[in-house]
DNA sequence: GAGTTTGAAACT
DNA sequence: CAGTTTCAAACTC
């Protein structure tokens, strides 16, 4: 079967290719895509939405380049593991039976091309799932190359990874797709700010070549000499006035692609880029042939669960995700080759991902590009969950699509981040969070690419399948039905699984709708309520500076804790358990935390900490307001950056999506305002963290929202976050509405944002949402569930 | 494995 | 918005 797939299938993506190059060039090549897209059967309305759009509007080369990207890097992955598998040996594709087999087989082949790249990869990759939480990620990250840290793989297993990256190009291109993304957000982000065009010039040539270079790479990686090709097309996209306009069109793209939702365009947007693209990738790179037989292997895959793909239309959906991890996983290997390389065809790679690489080698905290794909700023909650699931997952295929998983996360993080990139720099601070997050996102990914796959219950999620942990752990809810936030599943944004315990479940891809509209319901309540528990900082440049192993510590807990009896020393403490330190938004009384105490709680045990350091900022010692005040600053920015880099996305989103549940959005819950621990909050709560959060907030503004936001500084945001000294504030409200909370919370808020562009993405695929964010978001986005 | 504890989530 | 109840995880035995 493979084998003449794989012919077919290469021979057409290369086809498609040339011509696409010479279409790239001439700005006209849609026709692919239009096949694509008609053959993909998936969402009609947001193909439709997509394709106009995007065709429409300029992106015929980005866009074309992007979906080509994609597709040529599914296909690539595909091909390459065809036909490395076949080369291999492996060719027993047959039923795809191993498709870790074929992996391995390619990067048995591979390998010694990408060696290097394979080893970091790996090392990242490996390090990561020992480690999901905490610092060794970091320790891992520098250790490696932060290039290699950029590479979505952390979560993937070596193995994965390796195949993948050694796969080819492929990888490469992934890459590139993703800062393709970056790229369109960051240049959409400046042109709807009407930031400098220089710096947008720069980073969106850069980042549009790479995306070009991507994309080209992606159709040409199977010829090297595509490359010069890609120059030639990574000129044309560089021009300043193409981004604009692409970007100008992408933000207006909703116009023309909103049909249907208003709110959507943007989503819409992201879809296209996601989705789309990854449509794209299966329509367009392979030909209909192709597709069917991809479809047919996914399912074969799906049967092994070593690629978790929904039968039928959601197959589409996952392989698109697989793909996507694929592409992921291609990219970074890809990138790093192409580094290697350092050929001068690579040049016009080079030049793009140079940067990117340089800056996030040179500047890991800093560079956005990198890290950002890692990081969506997916949940945290899924994070945790998922990273488990996917250290849980037994079966080799699991590996692999963890892998996937990430990649999908670190699509989502390049959304996300891409505008902030451009803007801030702090993107970075997401994709450290990302970073430590990608084995859990990564997972939750994977659970939801199974899960709908799985439409069967049993399949689901894999958190706890190892049981390796803790955090994944299935749910055993009773009374619930698991569509509450008490089911981790569901909170998780996962379907619950055969591993699950629950009675009266309806947290199945059977009932999704229900569960989207179950979802949205409490999004409105709680908009946060789906937003990742923890904010992990792992890699914000401050920090890392400081200490690598200060991540942990720099993580904070969102909501913060509410701690009594625990000490925030238990799982109970969802800081604990997250693995980060308790912050000001803590109302925790007896904060012992060892990741980082939060304020008023004197740091005997915490010492031991050195996480203290970073946190002892925040934990602070409220009491001393001037140093805590600085301290806080500190870790407020770091909140900041990770708030930040998804800000962009967020202000597109709002501008654009302005979804319901933002403007409804109200705060959540703020935790009861418990006196907290620290004494000062139940003393004069508002006054000290008002300061804090006042200033937080500034700072925050300041990078965030340029403008209208600040006012977000406004009193009441303090207000609400007052009381117990945690701030509550709800992402989307800060978001699109309301100024109310800022501080910490405002990242989160920014962070919001981010799903719901992930959402779109999601929900456009299949009934499963992605982690959290996709289905806190699709429900959003969508609207239809309820 | 059952029971208790805990704190978040949900409800009023 | 605050207080109470419900819930399921975390923990203990």
């Amino acid at each position: 079967m493979d084998t003449p797939d794989r012919a077919a299938a290469p021979a057409a993506a290369r086809a498609e290719d040339s011509p696409l190059f010479s279409f790239i060039d001439s700005l006209s090549p849609i026709e692919p895509l239009k096949s694509a897209y008609s053959t993909n059967s998936l969402q009609a309305y947001h193909q439709s939405v997509n394709i106009t759009s995007v065709s429409s509007i300029f992106t015929s080369p980005h866009d074309n380049a992007q979906k080509e990207s994609k597709l040529s890097k599914s296909s690539f992955a595909d091909f390459t593991e065809n036909e490395l598998c076949v080369d291999a040996t492996d060719k027993n594709k047959p039923s795809s039976s191993s498709s870790e087999v074929q992996l391995l087989a390619r990067s048995s082949t591979i390998t010694r091309e990408n060696q290097t790249i394979a080893c970091s990869v790996n090392e990242g990759a490996v390090d990561l799932l020992k480690g999901p939480n905490d610092m060794p990620q970091r320790a891992r990250f520098n250790s490696g190359s932060p290039d290699h840290n950029t590479t979505p793989c952390h979560g993937v297993r070596s193995d994965l990874k390796q195949d993948k990256c050694r796969t080819l190009e492929a990888v490469h291109t992934t890459k590139n797709t993703l800062e393709k993304r970056k790229c369109l957000f960051s240049p959409v982000m400046p042109l709807l700010n009407g930031c400098q065009p220089a710096k947008d010039n720069e980073v969106l040539g850069c980042e549009w070549e790479d995306l070009v270079s991507v994309t080209s790479g992606e159709l040409l990686a199977f010829d090297p000499s595509m490359d010069g090709d890609h120059r030639g097309i990574q000129l044309a996209v560089n021009n300043a006035e193409s981004c604009g306009y692409l970007l100008s069109k992408l933000a207006g793209g909703g116009d023309v692609s909103d049909r249907t939702n208003p709110s959507a365009s943007s989503q819409t947007y992201y879809h296209d880029m996601v989705m789309g693209d990854d449509k794209t990738e299966n329509a367009q790179f392979f030909p209909e042939d192709k597709k069917t037989i991809s479809s047919e292997e996914i399912q074969d895959n799906l049967k092994e669960e070593s690629v978790c793909i929904p039968t039928g239309c959601k197959v589409e959906n996952q392989q698109r995700g697989v793909r996507r991890r694929c592409l992921v996983f291609e990219a970074a290997g890809y990138s790093h080759r192409t580094l290697h390389k350092g050929s001068a065809a690579g040049l016009s790679l080079s030049t793009c991902k140079g940067k990117n690489p340089a800056q996030s080698h040179a500047n890991p905290g800093k560079n956005p590009s990198p890290h950002v794909f890692r990081g969506i700023g997916l949940h945290l909650n899924a994070l945790a969950l998922t990273a488990k699931d996917k250290m849980a997952r037994q079966d080799p295929s699991t590996t692999a699509l963890v892998p996937s998983l990430k990649i999908e996360q670190d699509m989502h993080g390049n959304f996300l981040s891409a505008g902030e990139n451009s803007v801030h720099p702090g993107a970075g601070l997401l994709d450290l969070q990302m970073d430590n997050d990608d084995c859990s996102a990564g997972g939750f990914l994977e659970s939801e690419h199974i899960s709908s796959q799985s439409s069967s219950p049993p399949k689901k999620r894999r958190k706890s399948d190892n049981g390796d942990d803790d955090s994944c752990k299935r749910c055993s809810c009773k009374k619930s039905k698991c569509l509450k936030l008490y089911c981790e599943c569901f909170a998780a944004g996962v379907y619950c699984s055969e591993p699950c315990s629950c009675q009266g479940c309806l947290n199945k891809p059977i009932h999704e709708e229900i569960v989207l509209s179950t979802r949205k319901q409490i999004e409105f309540r709680n908009p946060l309520a789906f937003a990742p528990k923890v904010i992990r900082m792992s890699d914000a440049g401050q920090e890392t500076q400081e200490d690598p192993n200060n991540t942990p510590a720099s993580a904070r807990h969102k909501r913060g804790c509410n701690c009594k009896k625990s000490s925030c020393l238990k799982k109970y403490c969802e800081c604990y358990q997250g693995g980060v330190g308790c912050s000001t938004n803590c109302r925790c009384e007896t904060c012992k935390n060892t990741f980082g105490i939060r304020d008023g709680v004197v740091p005997t045990e915490n010492e031991e900490m050195k996480e203290v350091g970073e946190q002892t900022e925040s934990c602070g010692k409220e009491k001393e307001n001037d140093q805590q005040n600085a301290n806080v600053d500190s870790e407020d920015h770091k909140l900041i950056g990770l708030a930040v880099p998804i800000t962009p996305p967020l202000d597109l989103s709002s501008s654009l999506l302005k979804q319901p549940n933002f403007s409804n959005a109200k705060p959540p819950r703020p935790s009861k305002p418990r006196s907290g621990s620290s004494s000062r909050s139940s003393k004069a709560p508002g006054t000290v963290q008002s300061r804090k959060i006042a200033k937080v907030a500034d700072s925050v503004f300041d990078v965030e929202m340029p403008d209208t936001s600040k006012d977000t500084s406004s009193p009441g945001i303090v207000k609400t976050s007052s009381p117990n000294g945690k701030r509550v504030s709800p992402p989307h409200n800060a978001l699109s509405i309301s100024p109310n909370r800022k501080g910490g919370r405002k990242l989160i808020l920014k962070s919001i944002p981010s799903f719901p562009s992930l959402l779109g993405d999601m929900s456009s695929g299949s009934a499963v949402s992605n982690a959290d964010s996709t289905f806190s978001a699709s429900p959003l986005v969508l609207g239809p569930p309820s």
